[in-house]
DNA sequence: CCTGCCGCTGAAAAGGATTTCATCCCTTGA
DNA sequence: TCAAGGGATGAAATCCTTTTCAGCGGCAGG
């Protein structure tokens, strides 16, 4: 129930040196070499661990570096901080996960624990374009890289995927396929990925107009990148005078509702389309097998860290966003409405 | 780039007052209302926000809680963190993810930051049985609550669910759906969930031995909690001379692989029985439905944080584990290996 | 032999908040 | 009216480590 078992001075009084020795040879000060055995002999003996409050209070800054996610329950989030992680893996440093929950404000929570717990770096995927307020944390020089999603305004380095592109694709293939009456499912009005998704899905249908494609927003749908706002908005659009024939989903979750929706009513892909903005989790489960945008989490992730990595190491190159590719991967569910 | 931009003795000067007294406003002491409110707006004004790190380093003890978990890319642990982030949430600490991977080292680094950073509590789902040190956190006097697994030998309290009796009705439930050559695909040898579903396992089989069933270890396989270790297991066992006919399979991502490699082959439930400890993630889309045991993923969360938050308001009662109930939910996988 | 330099070392300051302790002043009860 | 008690306040100690600075001793070059 001590509070402190083990110092740094006792350290130094075991091995009959200063404190400051000791702490020269936990970091690899000049330190003469029978000493500093003594110095480790003494530390193991006592075990010693240091503390990482008192170190990070002197160096102003910590060793750790926070990865903030808007859903800890979407496996594109998860496989993003695996990239992060094992990219951090090489270095001291430790990283430590804050879910976010899509909340603007556990998000600013989090980003006040990691502006003054003296974090050495932030990655963060943000919860708002607008709300979201990276300035205290640049402000102070905190090291900070946007990951996925792009907060207005902020002076950060980047690392997404093409959206828009993405979107552009994906709509253009369910044309080509022969659906007519496309909807799109996309997420919250706040989040860039939302709005560049649907940007591109606009663009596809624009362009299509004369092949007798509707182009209408009361084909767009706006929920919350989440299972159970993918059903629901599915159902509405089901319950349309004239639903659509195929939806493009703007999140991987979202389409696990919208298979739902479309269960309950008895209609499966591909007699509607369905095509996921991001892989379905374990989609090799499910059938028929889905069409979607491929993203590359995992690097989307490793990329965010190596940036903020070279950023912590000082690097003054100017801001940078790196945008990474999607790829189409089609599948059954958008094999044309005239097959079912 | 300064490195604090706003200190309490800023705040105390522009305020008028000492910096105790700006200490006492933001931490409920006695101040004048005057003075108190004096000193907020001067705060405000300058942007004060409190340097959490010499807080945690004069109060011995930081204001977040870690969550120690083997896989993040387990909806089981995910949903779990959910719970114990719902039951931070009512208070004012942080909850930080740290993500062992199932590996030792990396759990015991994160371990070691929890005691360096003296974080105000810890909630760990062990790698490890026998690994895994909780000692330097107990000994420190830091909250423990160890979840889902339980490290031997630990001084913590627990929350876990009925693994071997879960594991125990599972089995038998295949045995009276008419399988007769049961497999158990269980978890790394080192886990205490991997041993207590596979001793139930072992239980149902050895009452059910006049019934003609086959109680053997060669049809016993340990793989590592993943999809991929899932996959490799069930087509080790498919490859026997005579295969089984069922299997019950330790944890809900090896039940994707198990389900992939029958697919590979051409064989699918229930003509062959899968029965999953914890419901495959999004279940709902795939055929024919899982027998599942259920685990109460977000309860066994919520209920570490209230036992972990109690231990730090002081509570004094002696150590307690608590375990929460499974439930067996049968649904198509199971059927009998007469329909197919 | 002297000077200068360099490497090693310890004393002490610094980092920013909380908390103890002493003080002051005001209130209340006798 | 006086004493006791209690609330408000500030000075200073404290938490533990890193880092600066100065000093010391030894070595090399002049």
């Amino acid at each position: 129930m001590r509070t402190q078992v083990v110092t740094i001075h006792d350290v130094a009084r075991a091995a009959g040196v200063s404190p400051a020795t000791v702490s020269r040879v936990f970091n690899g000060g000049n330190v003469t070499p029978a000493r500093a055995q003594s110095v480790q002999e003494a530390a193991a003996a006592l075990g010693f661990a240091p503390n990482r409050v008192a170190r990070s209070l002197r160096k102003q800054r910590s060793s750790v570096i926070a990865l903030i996610i808007p859903d800890i329950e979407n496996p594109f989030f998860t496989s993003l901080a695996r990239g992060v992680e094992d990219a951090a893996q090489r270095t001291s440093l430790s990283v430590v996960l804050c879910n976010s929950d899509e909340d603007t404000d556990k998000e600013r929570r989090y980003l006040e624990v990691a502006l003054g717990e003296q974090m050495a770096g932030v990655i963060v995927a943000a919860a708002s374009r607008d709300e979201t307020d990276l300035g205290p944390l640049t402000a102070r020089g905190v090291p900070v890289v946007a990951v996925d999603r792009r907060p207005r305004d902020a002076e950060v380095d980047a690392v997404r995927v093409d959206d828009r592109h993405g979107g552009e694709v994906a709509t253009r293939h369910l044309v080509r396929a022969g659906y007519r009456r496309i909807a799109c499912i996309t997420g919250p009005a706040g989040a860039s990925t939302s709005e560049e998704r649907l940007a591109g899905y606009r663009a596809a249908l624009h362009s299509a107009r004369e092949e007798g494609v509707v182009g209408d927003d009361a084909y767009v749908r706006h929920a919350d990148f989440r299972v159970e706002g993918g059903r629901a908005a599915m159902r509405d659009l089901l319950a349309l005078p004239e639903p659509p024939d195929a939806v493009f989903v703007a999140n991987n979750l979202m389409t696990i509702g919208v298979l739902d929706a479309l269960g309950e009513v008895g209609r499966t892909p591909p007699g509607v389309g369905v095509l996921s903005f991001g892989d379905v989790p374990w989609a090799s489960l499910v059938r028929p097998s889905l069409t979607a945008v491929e993203l590359p989490s995992y690097e989307l992730g490793r990329t965010a860290a190596d940036l903020l990595l070279q950023r912590m190491e000082g690097s003054a190159s100017p801001l940078q966003t790196v945008v990474l590719r999607t790829t189409l991967q089609v599948r059954e569910s958008t094999a044309g409405p005239l097959t079912n």
